[in-house]
DNA sequence: CATATTATCTCGCCGAGCGAGAAGATTGCC
DNA sequence: GGCAATCTTCTCGCTCGGCGAGATAATATG
């Protein structure tokens, strides 16, 4: 993203704010294409990759899933979500049983081959920013960890201020 | 996001570099949803934002915009390019305009409306993030700024690997 | 036991995006 | 100059993801 400009356009230097901004908003698109890439090399779609990895996430912490539960973290009406699970399942990534205490609910279960496959995927990644983030020191961490946060912050308050 | 579970799950607490990549990803999830509701309330797709911010971008940077671009950028084949143009054209967002040097291309304009639409979406949040930027000190900004850079070498290096 | 509520699924439809190819403009070659 | 190859954009027909409406089954409530 270098500018190949010759004359040049009306701001040589945006400053440090802008320039982080910039960075940030480059980051999100990169992981996007990236997750995207993935997706289609598996015959997943994008709502399919984020479906798969909220229920790795519940998952991993316990939290019981179901097609409900899962729509709404997804914005998904409930026929969607039956499409989206229809799909995963179809692909052998998810299994559904029924709920033995309340049988009007599925519960949804990711398969081996859905953790391999995270796994695949994120696994390096996310070693590598590990990796990245176990050479900062203690006050690096901190201050990263601390932009972070700040940001969620921001995102958290427009979007209320936004109705969502 | 805490967690609501009285049994603790099998993590207590993941470390400083799991801990970053959750925050990570949570802000980039929470970003896209941001944008998808802005979207959504002013009757654009997603892809219609998207292809609304490359075009200011372009335009911003003084760089010419066609739809054969656009479409590159977005990863859209021309039928598919040619109905955002159209989407976005009968918002009145922008125009189309045969480029006299050669005949054969279209010339994108975002239109003043487009401007303010992503003024007055973006221009809060980028507000707060410049402060956010500004209000840390010198090597902190360095830190946060090395911190993105080396997450988008990551990113990169993975979606070369990927092929894409 | 009747009624309201909750959870999921089925059906029909809309529309975003793709593949194939048409139409118009430019470039290159003789 | 004229003709073919190339490039840019648009049109047409199609697939399929997601929505609205409503059906079905199970649980809560009076």
């Amino acid at each position: 993203m270098t500018d190949p400009t010759p004359t040049a356009p009306p701001f040589p230097d945006p400053g440090p704010g802008l320039r982080t901004v910039h960075q940030l908003r480059a980051l999100t698109v990169e992981l996007d294409l990236l997750a995207a890439a993935f997706a289609q090399r598996h015959g997943l779609h994008p709502t399919d990759l984020r479906a798969l990895i909220a229920l790795l996430d519940a998952a991993r912490e316990g939290t019981p899933a179901t097609p409900g539960r899962l729509g709404r973290e997804l914005g998904l009406n409930s026929a969607g979500t039956t499409a989206v699970l229809d799909r995963l399942e179809r692909l052998g990534h998810v299994r559904r049983a029924r709920d033995p205490h309340d049988r009007r609910r599925v519960l949804l279960e990711v398969t081996e081959r859905a953790v391999a496959l995270g796994q695949g995927f994120f696994g390096p990644l996310i070693g590598e920013t590990v990796a990245l983030v176990d050479g900062l020191s203690a006050a690096e961490r901190e201050t990263v960890q601390g932009f972070l946060a700040a940001m969620r912050g921001i995102v958290a308050r427009h979007a209320d201020a936004a109705g969502g």
